[in-house]
DNA sequence: TACAACTGATAAATCGATTGTTCACTGGCA
DNA sequence: TGCCAGTGAACAATCGATTTATCAGTTGTA
């Protein structure tokens, strides 16, 4: 009624950790001691005396209430083939733990079997509704396999050593997915791949880590594709507003843009890019650095390439605040497809990216064992979705 | 070197488990057996012939190489108070369990403590930008209190009866933080609670669910500042897209702006209102709705509210397709201040949440251990966001 | 008639940490 | 000397499930 009565046990004075946290504080569940019985060593079965026990159903209790031993119980109830037991034996037990409600203890499970039913995804950029389809799939692909998803955070993570050794070394998760693309992780990647299985997604880097399988989309088709779609609407000279310039992402879909540009015989101009940070904010001051540049002139590229969604946003904001009419004065389209884009005014056109599917084969791949490597997503392969944001030159 | 040896165990053929999962399919860390000694009964310590352990250092490692038990181990690294240990014994054992490496097992602490260490985010609606704020408030104060959030999936859960015993039943988490508004979800909200310590967040219900607390901002506060803000610019008809119009949320957003209009003698007319889903596609279809009802005529409110952001960035767009210049034509302002607002064209005028505290304060209290009822948040207080989509009229 | 093989099932060890209880000492005091 | 209290620390039960041996019967077979 009161609701629940575990409240923060009373705190130590002293801690001997290493932190400043409580790590005593927390909740209590329900259970409470089963049987007040105390000492009652190695006497014979104490079946008597006992209450009907109040506390969840244990195997043991359907053990008992099938007349079976718990191993037995265990074995059917887990389909191991090693059960020989009548199949009438099999029935009685499997219809009693039904009838009992029973559901096995994670914790004992974990503990007898080294293994937790948990993966560790760990982000460091929980506002990108890009990265929030990643996570998406890995959550649907991780429930396919009766598996849970455990948050982290990276800038946590690396700041504080007893979060780290907790999730990395307590083995409170049987592997790791993280995004990559955060210079310092990246360095530290080698380290926790040799603690945990690891996968790094979505944002390749030039160490390939030890141990640690890399799962990302084939960036390089995806500017490929968008560049040709503006080439197809007669754009000749395109720019790109996109992230830091050294990083493998940022390269592989300049890579995608000037390829597809040299097939037309035309070229990425230095004077055309801008790198920043793969943000709204980003965009925009990609933006206000190229209209700086142009002066007001029309010396200028018809059509920018924004190097992801985020990007894009910010670059259509900052278009406007510049009363450059897009798609009139200029075409814009981007990496990631999201929901947003066909809100925005003008709706944004944008290649889509297998997302989903990264995360789906991060959490596929760490279940299989992972082998390190590198994996690209070629299949779905990556789609244009033309919008109001890019117009034919003229 | 070639990565991770857990494979996929072989399946076994038939599974007893009800669902058509994998249930045993999955990850093994790396310890293995830890010495090939199979039965060594109950002699006199073996301690010779073993090799040097190869698994992760246990506690009853720290205790052997700092010479004291395994109780007196645990209860100086825990900090226990009743451990009475002469100083000199004490850092010993600190100092060995550092040196060592030693990383407490999550599993056996949590069999043994009857805790996991872990809360359950069950959301309903992992791309909305609005809900990622009150989840990192959510993960960041968890891990304060050195928790780690489990991600879980409100249909699935009610899809999938065996993902939801295991959650709820299987003691894999201490308690359950659930995102409200989602009406199957909410009858169910007495089970769940009767199980586990439960806290619904941000979409408040009418149903007081028996032991579940209920945390949310206030609501009407912030339409009501909203609204303030259009009437001091002059506006004196003011209309409404929302969410379900029964929905408590919606309830409670507008009477904050019919109180705010009452006060300065205005209504909350009933043909400028709409209500549909909470959600970009609602924020469009309620525009074309409210044009189709005006005809082209002039004869219409100066000002909309959007029911949250989401529905705001579909009107915005919404309303450029319909040639309706905002401000000039239609002033508009949403409740929840996102990144996205400032970089929309116009920039979009919001009165922010303190989502993130709701975050905050819902694991505060989930550890507090809760206790039923309402928790209103007033603390941040919302503040106004006055940008380009709102301005004088005239 | 033995001996092996199979059936149906159980006992007990194990996973690693926590904690109630007990035990061996050492001074202090009468 | 004898007893009590306080120190410093160890024993052993426990949490709940998995799994390796092992066992008692029964059948088949050489």
């Amino acid at each position: 009624m009161t609701g629940w009565p575990p409240l923060l046990p009373a705190r130590h004075s002293g801690h001997m950790d290493s932190s400043g946290r409580q790590a005593t504080e927390g909740l209590r569940t329900a259970a409470g001691p089963r049987t007040a019985a105390g000492s009652q060593a190695a006497g014979p079965r104490s079946t008597a005396g006992a209450g009907p026990r109040s506390g969840p159903v244990r195997l043991a209790d359907v053990a008992e209430a099938a007349g079976v031993s718990r191993a037995l119980a265990s074995r059917v109830l887990n389909g191991d083939p090693a059960a020989r037991a009548a199949a009438e034996t099999k029935a009685r037990i499997v219809e009693t733990a039904a009838r009992l409600g029973y559901v096995p203890n994670v914790a004992a499970k974990s503990l007898r079997g080294n293994r937790t039913g948990l993966i560790g995804l760990v982000v460091h950029d929980l506002s990108s509704p890009i990265y929030l389809e990643l996570m998406r799939g890995a959550r649907e692909e991780a429930a396919r396999h009766s598996y849970f998803l455990v948050l982290g955070d990276v800038d946590e993570l690396l700041a504080d050593e007893d979060a780290y050794r907790i999730l990395i070394s307590g083995r409170r998760v049987d592997g790791i997915i993280m995004q990559g693309g955060h210079g310092e992780l990246d360095r530290r990647v080698g380290d926790i791949a040799r603690a945990l299985p690891t996968v790094v997604v979505n944002a390749p880097t030039d160490v390939e880590h030890e141990g640690a399988t890399q799962v990302y989309p084939d960036e390089v088709a995806a500017t490929r594709l968008l560049t040709e779609h503006l080439i197809g609407l007669g754009h000749r000279r395109i720019g790109l507003v996109s992230g830091p310039r050294q990083s493998m992402t940022n390269r592989l879909r300049e890579e995608g843009i000037v390829t597809a540009l040299a097939a037309a015989d035309l070229e990425l101009r230095e004077e055309d890019r801008v790198h920043g940070e793969w943000s709204a904010d980003g965009g925009r001051a990609g933006v206000d650095q190229l209209v700086d540049r142009w002066g007001g002139g029309a010396d200028r590229p018809s059509a920018l390439i924004a190097g992801n969604s985020l990007v894009g946003i910010g670059m259509l904001g900052a278009l406007a605040r510049h009363d450059l009419v897009v798609p009139r004065d200029l075409s814009v389209a981007a990496v990631h497809d999201t929901w947003i884009n066909e809100h925005l005014a003008p709706s944004l056109t944008a290649v889509s990216l297998p997302l989903h599917e990264v995360g789906t084969v991060a959490v596929r791949t760490l279940l299989a064992g992972s082998h390190g490597g590198r994996h690209i997503l070629s299949d779905p392969p990556p789609v244009l979705h033309g919008r109001g944001s890019t117009g034919a030159v003229g």
